[in-house]
DNA sequence: CCTACCGATCGGTAGG
DNA sequence: CCTACCGATCGGTAGG
């Protein structure tokens, strides 16, 4: 049951679709506009300027994707529990509206210096945070070498993201994403054999 | 003793700092002309349209960055391979006119198909490719332990592509990259730990 | 939410 | 390489 749609909610999706393909300076406001089906200057009524709309559009890249009820418990598991995160993040990765996102975030992220503040803090003071915490927790536990939480975190996540990022790029051009999509589970079992002791 | 720039290389050059600040559409062709020193209708006679600069700009990012020389002989020393590999990886990282490029390349990714292929072509078969001849000569002489050779390529080659990502960003709000860094020889050594018989 | 309109800027061409 | 110009499109406003 989709809730009825607001205009205010409708451009901002219809912005997301047209920035994700064409960029921020691409995705005119009489473009916009006209996927809404309404004219440009209705769109003032929402919001005060364009820039207000890709403002709107990047707090919504960076709602947390990842939150473990009882980390604790789950990272004393070991390698189930990077299967569960590896899991999540695939999910994520062909998650339609999220992959639109991560378009947009991509495309704007060379171009809009909030946008980096944000990818750099929040991308990694969530999803490492609490990778690293989960490592850790394993450490203690005895189950994979020790060393640095942060930076083994960063090893465990950057090839996720490469991952990611060829299966957004396939996914444009419509080609198949079967070969590259089984690479999430491969990593966190070479990943396990890596660190496991 | 730069050699004198004729003007189709200085409109190149021009171009490819303003589509990394602002990506290809933001760079118009009159802010180009301004860069130079010229008339926008100038441009015209060096390139037909806007887009052939792209091309030749395009082209420009996929002249290989790794080639080595004795490349069997270096992947026996096993770990000081990785090294040099990472040290090379690094050096490009940092390299002005290549971090310029890398720029454009991930601003343009999402938006245009040709360097989309390119992408996932070149990038794949050149570095990946050397990476992982030079692992399958290791997993021969018993110094790692044995897998699939490209996989584990990509697995050495994404966090470097990740870390570099991050230089990038940071040097655009001309932010400390000490910390990154350091990074680079740290995942070969982590690597090298994880693979190592 | 609409019609009507604004000045600025876009890629590109004609003609020299 | 220039001046001069083109139609199309841009973000945004006035007024209803």
């Amino acid at each position: 049951m989709p809730k009825q749609k607001n205009t205010k909610q409708k451009i901002i999706d219809a912005a997301i679709e047209l920035i994700a393909k064409q960029g921020y300076r691409g995705a005119s406001v009489r473009k916009i506009a006209a996927a809404v089906g309404i004219r440009e200057s209705a769109i003032y009524n929402h919001f005060r300027n364009k820039e207000e709309i890709l403002k709107q559009i990047i707090s919504e890249i960076f709602v947390t994707p990842f939150e473990f009820k009882d980390l604790e418990e789950k990272a004393k598991k070991g390698k189930s529990f990077l299967h569960q995160f590896v899991v999540a993040y695939k999910l994520i990765s062909f998650d339609k509206k999220k992959e639109k996102l991560f378009r947009v975030l991509m495309i704007e992220l060379f171009q809009n210096k909030g946008l980096r503040e944000s990818f750099l803090q929040e991308f990694h003071q969530k999803d490492i945070q609490q990778l690293s915490k989960a490592l850790f927790i394993m450490m203690q536990e005895g189950l994979i070498r020790s060393g640095d939480p942060m930076f083994m975190a960063q090893e465990f996540l950057a090839p996720l993201f490469y991952i990611r990022l060829q299966v957004s790029l396939l996914r444009i051009d419509s080609k198949s994403t079967a070969p590259i999509a089984t690479q999430f589970e491969k990593h966190a079992d070479f990943f396990w054999e890596s660190v496991a002791l």
